[in-house]
DNA sequence: GAATAAATTTAGGTTAATCTAAAAAAATAA
DNA sequence: TTATTTTTTTAGATTAACCTAAATTTATTC
């Protein structure tokens, strides 16, 4: 279908789409996918050629219709191989992300959907988020950070704001894994950091940083 | 690692050198990967500075040592997914191959024995072909063609000269499938097709050509 | 509203993998 | 053993995906 490339410029500016009212800017891209500004400018064109993409020059870009759903089905792709890798060959969650990159780009729906089916259909990816079903529909959870709670509020960890191996290492360290019950105890004034109540027997005190990249449902 | 296409290429060359004694020519490579000669010299010149393997200029090519394990890596890969599609995914044994074209490149090694582990460290893959184990040994089973039974002659039905799907359907139709056991009847001396007597309760002729593409061990 | 800075695009190249057509080497036949 | 055919290699191009450096456009600052 598409190239392996062009799969990942797909990604790339959906996922920037997410975080951005505008048109995803080109430099953007490329810091994303480790290029130069000049090799996503050509690639721009050719994906605006197949109309994947709606790009005008200085403009920055937005995915058409047929881009996202080429985007949201690499998605899906990825996400289900991740719960694979998680929950049939035993990886941890932060060891499966660069597998699945590779993963994400065999192509053929017969494959996914039967693994999807084999995996249970889940709804979400050992991170947490949403893996899209094969009409390309999210089952999108409300999720809020933990610096967005207030004190005394409880939530189940339900995502994390952050994918990076180090981070997700840390978080099981202290015991801070998907569906983990939180109680807010209490919020340091003077650095923002958190004490928790975790699964209502223990406590433990995070930075802002780590609190701002736990997300949960309340 | 080495590129999608120089794994291509490694495999191509360790396929046709096991039916030959002599090294394996620049066209029998071209035919098999649907390139043109020019293209695969090309390569060859690329694999030998590599020194995957051993190519002197008119001579046809072999495979070192290094060149060979890495053909046999990339074979234990596609045919460890073969077994996972067939056993987890439910496929067909002819609808395998051209997906596991594909998921025989994904580059990791902790994955591919952890789908050995998972798949219960099979010895073959669907079509009967063995699958090396870690170390790239093989547990070579001797399989001889039909036609190379004499009346009276009893074996099971281990394995296929030929993948193509269309072969691999009209066997599975006629309840030849891995591990049906056979007696041969009859030789019809004339075209040479054989009568067999399958599982000791039904009896088929089948064409020499369908006969000498079935493999049994005695 | 110029002048400067930042972002983006164009111009011109490189590399891997492919191709066609022509040349060279090896194999086969007369 | 020469002539013819087949196989293989070389020469020269093409395409996708990159890059650096230079030009251009847009955004910021004084
Ligand atoms: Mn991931
Ligand atoms: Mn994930
Ligand atoms: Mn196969
Ligand atoms: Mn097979």
């Amino acid at each position: 279908m598409y190239s392996f490339t062009e799969e990942n410029y797909l990604k790339a500016i959906y996922h920037l789409s997410n975080n951005t009212e505008a048109g995803v800017s080109t430099n953007a891209i490329a810091e994303l996918i480790n290029t130069k500004a000049a090799s996503v400018t050509d690639m721009l064109k050719k994906l605006s050629d197949k109309e994947l993409i709606n790009y005008i020059k200085y403009q920055g870009v937005t995915l058409t219709e047929s881009g996202k759903k080429a985007a949201v089905s690499i998605i899906r792709k990825h996400r289900l191989w991740e719960v694979f890798l998680v929950k049939k060959l035993g990886f941890k969650w932060d060891e499966v992300h660069d597998i699945a990159e590779e993963l994400e780009h065999i192509n053929s729906t017969v494959l996914i959907d039967r693994l999807d089916d084999f995996l249970g259909n889940p709804e979400v990816d050992p991170h947490g988020d949403p893996i899209p079903d094969k009409n390309g529909l999210f089952q999108h959870k409300k999720l809020i950070s933990i610096v967005r709670m207030k004190i005394g509020q409880k939530g189940v960890i339900s995502g994390v704001g952050e994918h990076s191996s180090l981070f997700l290492k840390h978080l099981e360290k202290s015991d801070l894994t998907l569906g983990t019950d939180i109680t807010i105890k209490e919020v340091v004034e003077f650095d923002g950091s958190v004490l928790l109540l975790i699964d209502n027997n223990k406590e433990i005190t995070i930075s802002r940083e780590v609190a701002k990249n736990i997300l949960v449902v309340l």
